[in-house]
DNA sequence: TGTAATTCCGACAGAAACGGTCGTATACTG
DNA sequence: CAGTATACGACCGTTTCTGTCGGAATTACA
């Protein structure tokens, strides 16, 4: 139905909040499930997948938790969904490799393709700062030419 | 998982297909279905739900079945997917009326609301048309300065 | 008038995805 | 060593999705 998963939500929270509060040199799952009321097993999943995507650092032991591996700037909403949801495609034949198993060619797959691309690139062109500023300026004209494009 | 429905998907499909036939008054569910090979209860379904929508026309008894109430250059792809799926967030703490439930505010719904504004944007510059027509030239240029004036 | 084609509608069942929990192992700090 | 924290897999209950079944109402046509 066209919509992020809870678990989507809570990890791009849980960067927000990273980015939020620069001067903690790592945040625990638990202060970032508290901070927002979400269950602390889940956030903890979520945290630790992206890590292994790379987006954030962990450090295990007292004080330790997890910070954002790279600026806040150069970490895209894009990238956080597609980690915690895997790839997405718009439409819903598009399934691995096996392609649209169908009819011979269901048409609706070219045009739809390019929804899905105007989607992904709106989402990678917000930011997690564009986040945890409560006004994202940055990311309006900035994207503005490159979404024409992406979208025609 | 920011993906239509197999519905939203059979539903496309079988108006593209009304659109692509427009010499026949009227085509049955069935035969939509076979065309695609969709199971044809399913699809029965799926029309109907688009006929109480408005967007179909439904004829009953023999030599009867479905066709588009409007023009397809006037019928979207976000009409269609609405009808079936219901309205869409991509945030899934918008449920109804409630708003979010979870912290104070999660700031993170107001940036994403745009992102839902420019998907459905999208959604509504692709007719029915441009999915029978195999290029969709019309919904280009038309809609471009429009989409910057939505996301931004 | 009767029969076949067809829409209409609700209920239901199987399957998959989602949200969340638990237990345990591992790593680090002091 | 003790406490804090991540890492990871198994599991379960709920919801959503997909599809089926059965029957009722509508229409065309012979």
């Amino acid at each position: 139905m066209l919509k992020l998963t809870k678990k989507a939500d809570y990890g791009l929270m849980a960067l927000k909040f990273l980015a939020e509060h620069p001067e903690r040199s790592a945040l625990s799952a638990k202060d970032v499930a508290d901070a927002y009321g979400i269950p602390a097993q889940l956030l903890a999943k979520i945290l630790q997948q992206l890590t292994r995507s790379g987006l954030l650092r962990s450090h295990a032991g007292m004080n330790g938790g997890y910070a954002l591996a790279r600026e806040a700037r150069s970490i895209s909403a894009y990238e956080v969904i597609l980690s915690i949801d895997g790839p997405f495609f718009i439409t819903s034949c598009t399934k691995g490799k096996t392609g649209c198993e169908l009819t011979t060619n269901c048409t609706i797959k070219e045009p739809l393709a390019r929804v899905n691309e105007t989607i992904a690139g709106v989402l990678k062109s917000i930011s997690i700062q564009d986040l945890a500023e409560h006004e994202q300026p940055a990311a309006r004209e900035r994207n503005a030419r490159e979404l024409v494009a992406l979208t025609l």
